[in-house]
DNA sequence: GCGACAG
DNA sequence: ATCTTGTCGC
């Protein structure tokens, strides 16, 4: 299975201060050229969901055929929250989850998709970045809001974005993935440019506005279905 | 000090 | 993210 860094992903003692001093660290390993598969064989779609008030958290996979979009396998993990959402520190709140998810697969994706920001991020180490550091494998983050920040609105057109610029960097694409929906935030997580994170994620994008692989993945984390019924009042 | 703030 | 029904609009 996917080996992890265990430096990359320390265990949450409060301590916020050396959790953006590690990002810093971190951002500085990503990787922005391209160095993923050709031709892709296979993608996934990784994503964390909450339960019993966000005393659970879920984490889902689903590896899909890069050429058909078809799922292959999907996985769920289900571990208790270790930490509290805090902006610009997700990733050390759903990584344990997610990385738990990651080890039931059979095999490895050639990349994956993550649900928030890649280098789109404030300290350069979005979820998708850290995952990416943290694995090793390729990564792309595909967001549905800003967290850090501007952009002009793209065109109206499926495929037309704008650069998302911050402190004069660009850090992503803002993608208009559909006609009449709202922009992608679009940013490489690892071994993956800004060109290419978009190129691939409009590849992935069917009739939704979320591509196929963060779509599919957020049903399993989020969806309703196979969390314990509730009793009716 | 004030406002912003992925999921 | 999650709590939650229906409703308006393409």
């Amino acid at each position: 299975m996917t080996a992890f860094r265990a430096d990359a992903v320390p265990e949450w003692n409060g301590d916020t201060a050396a959790a953006r001093d590690l990002q810093l660290r971190l951002a500085a390993e990503v990787v922005l050229e391209d160095r993923l598969p050709s031709p892709l064989r296979t993608v996934a779609g990784l994503d964390a969901g909450f339960e019993d008030g966000g005393a659970i958290t879920r984490a889902a996979v689903v590896l899909l055929d890069a050429d058909t979009l078809l799922p292959l396998e999907s996985h769920i993990a289900r571990v208790p929250t270790r930490m509290p959402y805090i902006p610009g520190l997700l990733s050390f709140r759903e990584l344990p989850a997610l990385i738990e998810a990651m080890s039931k697969m059979s095999r490895t994706p050639d990349l994956v998709f993550l649900d928030g920001q890649g280098i789109a991020h404030p300290r350069r180490l979005g979820v998708a970045a850290h995952f990416g550091v943290a694995s090793g494998l390729p990564a792309i983050g595909v967001a549905k809001t800003v967290l850090t920040g501007e952009y002009d609105e793209p065109g109206p057109q499926r495929g037309d974005a704008s650069p998302l610029r911050d402190r004069g960097e660009d850090i992503g694409m803002a993608v208009r993935s559909r006609p009449r929906c709202r922009p992608l935030i679009v940013s490489p997580g690892h071994r993956v440019s800004i060109s290419t994170a978009v190129e691939l994620t409009l590849r992935c994008v069917t009739r939704y506005r979320l591509p196929e692989p963060t779509r599919l993945v957020d049903r399993l984390a989020s969806r309703r279905d196979e969390r314990p019924a509730r009793r009716g009042r």
